[in-house]
DNA sequence: CTTGACGTGTTATGGTATTACATACATAGA
DNA sequence: TCTATGTATGTAATACCATAACACGTCAAG
């Protein structure tokens, strides 16, 4: 483990840590935790596929293609056809526990459920890391834009591509 | 025609305009002719498929599919196989002279080719409309968010889901 | 006139996502 | 309990999106 964690570990949620090397164990375990609750709330079902496929997404910490989680699920026993793999992320991204990478066509556990928040995705282009940065003020600015033009904006996607800092210094 | 244009008719650029109704036809031949300067500043040459594409995309005036191009293209004389039009997109997106729309997996002609700007895509989730809207403020907001977490954005993709003026009125 | 850069055409393939239908499972109501 | 209903899963087939690799042609610089 790169540190140790207490529960309530600041590291595994703080957006400075998107890009530091810590122990994901203590993030995924917390995450599944909030998922159960969160889900068991909006009256949906976190079913052994959906709640497996967090796992997975969680304990690979990294944006991963429809067909990769799909591998994985059928090595376990699963279907092993597309819409199982596609079925289980739609449904964890409606209900805010994953996110959808347009940029990679890609998803990632989301490390903040429950939080209500407008994440914007920083995608290294160099080591590929994904990061999940918080963005309500970019959603703001993004709603301000489209409300001038009379547009009401239900769901956003936004995602850079560029450097991140340890990749920076390498360049340097 | 909706409208009857001068030649520097705002109601083509202008970002309200983008939901209204209006003559494409004059858009499209302003933004042709300064395609035609912006490229060769540049040093790149608009070569006839190219121009060709970015004419079909602003015909339609709408965001296409490559494969919607390409038959277009296919049917005038060009090649009829996929790069044809990916790589003529590509070029019109590396020149500014078009964008891609991730969420549909589609391309679509820049209104405002030449002018520095980070568009944001607003997209109409009953009528399917697309429209460019101005977003350096959205951008400030994303460099801002990503500068915290020492992350460089180098290019940005911003793009909303949800109603329309018109398809809004049409739901109350 | 040769070389090299660039653009276009074509074949082939790989990756992403959805439709349609069949089956199983859970829950609520009779 | 039994059945009806909605929801979830499994599967087959297909559609859609995108790129790699190579061949050919053109044009301008040396």
């Amino acid at each position: 483990m790169a540190h140790d964690h207490a529960s309530d570990c600041p590291a595994c949620q703080e957006p400075a840590a998107a890009f530091a090397r810590h122990d994901h164990a203590h993030c995924a375990q917390d995450v599944l935790e909030r998922a159960d609750g969160l889900v068991a709330l909006s009256g949906a079902r976190l079913t052994p596929v959906r709640r497996r496929v967090l796992e997975i997404l969680l304990e690979e910490h990294r944006a991963m293609g429809a067909y990769d989680v799909l591998k994985r699920l059928a090595a376990e026993g699963y279907g092993n056809q597309p819409p199982v793999a596609y079925r289980a992320l739609e449904f964890l991204v409606e209900q805010g526990l994953a996110h959808r990478v347009r940029r990679l066509n890609a998803f990632t556990a989301c490390m903040h459920p429950g939080e209500a928040h407008a994440p914007a995705f920083l995608i290294c282009r160099l080591c590929n890391t994904v990061a999940e940065a918080p963005a309500a003020a970019v959603r703001e600015a993004l709603d301000a834009a489209a409300g001038l033009l009379g547009f009401r904006v239900e769901r956003s996607t936004v995602e850079a591509l560029g450097l991140c800092p340890s990749c920076q210094e390498q360049a340097a």
